[in-house]
RNA sequence: GGUGGGUUAGCCAAGCGGUUAGGCAGCGGCCUGCAAAGCCGUAUAGAUGAGUUCGACUCUCAUACCCACCUCCA
């Protein structure tokens, strides 16, 4: 495809791969995408929106205060165009495959994005995807491939993991290699800005190395404060072996190259950085791009300068990525944005690392932490709670107990929602569900997300919510035939509203479990199957319950005792005795 | 060496200068024929030492220990 300069409109969660290995040229575009069609939604009269809807004068009690990193202080956001923000996350350099700590970053913007939604704001969400790097070209090589096709690769098992977990895909997600136009031209607006020097050849030709020039921009420092550069470090051995290993030389994951560029003698300032690189003999020659200053590639940092300032413009509201970004990345980023004449990002937000014995996982990296092991032996959704259910700037231990607890979560979670549903006979719509507005939720559950999006305390606001409600249900049904009905229908109102509110919250966080993402696809067999064993089931609990109403008990407790060898686990309830399959 | 973060009960994890965080596990109770689920109650928590204060887990200072970034990293 071919691709054109245009600059294509989608919704919000809708996908635009940009899939531009052409170089496609024309000036970047100015600000934000065409504002997306509100979808139209129907306008909800069921049970669940009565009562819930009906006027609130109550306004949010706090507005939303976040976590800025280069001032270290939560201060209260407000977007550079009302009700829009534009954020930009750093997406994954697809050099191999996924593990957990991706996703928690995935998944933690995935979160605060939801949020910004349910304040109503309409989100231009930018993640990109960076697919020509120096260890992309080295694995690839090692491995016998074509560096652009290893990228593809792993960029496909990135994006599955990324919707398996129910991550929203991006607004747009830009591939670096789709926008060389617009990096070559930073590099000259870096050049003719005076904040770059091209490395010539002995025969004064330009090298087609460039490095940006630190000491010509004196706020360089200014998000992480940090002065050193790589031959600081390297200058003392003490400090490396203070640093410990990397994964890289110590692990299978062992090609950890360090380019030349990077390195280079030709460097002003031990601090500046290669903002283009040139070709190299023993490197692919389509892994190099025609530049006025030499034929080469970018450097990192260019690459998510360039693709920012394309889709989000000069000024935009929040940059994210890793904690493990900060430096050099971002603050070579943002140091060469600005000295392009950009406002770039007002506001900087990093996710902290998943950890495995109080360390960070990467270094610890084994297979048990791959993407795909994690989810053969979880479901996606205890997964996604037990990487969300932490705050995003804290780190997150990974262990088996954090996923045991996440089951845990789930059964008290869906044990309250299938409870009130069974009560009422029906569920809200996810509509009915989406639609429920941030003033309508608790007020708790709204004042932690405000508060830098605090997920502890939003989900105990949760939990208490469903505890509320599993005693109404309980008082519900224990009074059922005594009460009058205005009470009663009182007591079904009560229960409505909770269970969409807790399924409101859950959404935000990207866990309504009743959400058909996580249905685990059901095949017309299994559904076939499901009703088969349902009605075997159902004529032993009516065997049961008959023994039962006889005072049986022997009967009965056998036929328990028979279903449990099988697997199935049974409860009686007010309303009878329900079965399910047994966690295994 | 520079920069930043952390240390809360058995475990995970929050807010807060004095009022129940929440979850998991445990214990007691209610409910149940018995279970299960649910509900109620239940924890001599706040790394250490000083200081400020009527009062500190919360503020200040010091100490110890842990982690991360300064090289590719979510």
């Amino acid at each position: 495809m071919r691709n054109s300069q245009a600059t294509p409109t989608l919704n919000v969660g809708e996908r635009a791969i940009l899939d531009i290995r052409v170089n496609n040229s024309g000036p970047p575009s100015d600000g934000c995408p065409e504002s997306p069609g509100t979808t139209v939604k129907s306008v909800a009269t069921s049970f669940y929106s009565q009562g819930m809807l009906n006027d609130v004068t109550t306004t949010p009690s706090t507005a939303l205060r976040l976590y800025d990193t280069a001032t270290h202080s939560v201060t209260p956001f407000s977007p550079l165009t009302p009700g829009v923000v534009r954020i930009y996350v750093c997406g994954a350099t697809v050099q191999s495959s996924p593990h957990v700590g991706h996703l928690r970053a995935a998944v933690a913007f995935d979160v605060i994005r939801r949020w910004f939604i349910k304040l109503g704001y309409k989100v231009v969400f930018v993640r990109n995807v960076t697919d020509i790097d120096d260890k992309i070209l080295a694995k690839a090589k090692a491995a016998g491939q074509e560096w652009w096709e290893r990228a593809y690769i792993y960029e496909r098992e990135f994006t599955r993991a990324y919707d398996l977990l129910g991550v929203l895909p991006p607004t747009y997600e830009p591939r670096a290699t789709g926008h060389m136009p617009d990096m070559i031209s930073l590099v000259q607006r870096l050049l003719d800005r005076g904040h770059a020097y091209i490395i010539p050849n002995s025969d004064g030709t330009p090298s087609g190395n460039v490095y940006f020039d630190v000491p010509s921009w004196p706020e360089y420092g200014e998000l992480t404060h940090q002065s050193g550069g790589a031959q600081a470090a390297d200058s003392d051995a003490a400090i490396a072996d203070h640093m410990g290993p990397s994964i890289d030389t110590a692990g299978n994951d062992k090609y950890n190259p360090t380019d030349a560029a990077d390195e280079s003698p030709d460097k002003h300032d031990p601090r500046d950085f290669a903002l283009w690189k040139a070709a190299k003999p023993d490197e692919p020659a389509t892994a190099s791009w025609d530049a006025p200053f030499g034929k080469g590639r970018p450097g990192w940092h260019l690459e998510c300068s360039a693709m920012s300032h394309r889709y989000l413009g000069d000024d935009f509201d929040v940059h994210g990525g890793g904690l493990d970004l900060r430096f050099p990345h971002h603050e070579n980023e943002m140091a060469q944005s600005r000295a392009a004449g950009w406002g770039f990002a007002h506001r900087w937000m990093h996710s902290a690392w998943v950890t495995q014995h109080g360390e960070k996982m990467s270094k610890s990296l084994g297979t048990g932490l791959s993407v795909d092991v994690v989810l053969a032996n979880h479901s996606a959704w205890v997964v996604r709670y037990a990487l969300a259910a932490v705050h995003y700037r804290s780190m997150l231990e990974w262990s088996d107990q954090t996923l045991t607890e996440a089951e845990s979560a789930h059964e008290r979670i869906s044990r309250f929602i299938e409870a009130a549903g069974t009560v009422l006979g029906s569920q809200p719509t996810l509509d009915e569900v989406s639609d429920v507005a941030a003033d309508d939720l608790p007020e708790d559950f709204v004042a932690a997300m405000n508060d830098d999006i605090n997920v502890s305390n939003a989900l105990a606001a949760v939990f208490s919510t469903i505890r509320r409600g599993n005693t109404t249900i309980s008082n519900y049904s224990d009074g059922n035939s005594q009460h009058a009905a205005a009470d009663s229908n009182e007591q079904r109102q009560t229960i409505a509203s909770t269970l969409l509110q807790v399924r409101a919250m859950l959404d935000v966080m990207g866990l309504d479990p009743l959400n058909p993402h996580w249905s685990t696809g059901s095949s017309i067999e299994d559904s076939a199957a499901e009703q088969a064993l349902d009605a075997l089931v159902s004529s032993q609990l009516s065997a049961r319950t008959q023994a039962r109403q006889e005072k049986d008990f022997a009967t009965a407790d056998a036929i328990r005792a028979s279903l449990s060898a099988a697997g199935i686990e049974i409860e009686d309830g007010a309303e009878g005795t329900t079965w399910r399959l047994k966690k295994s």
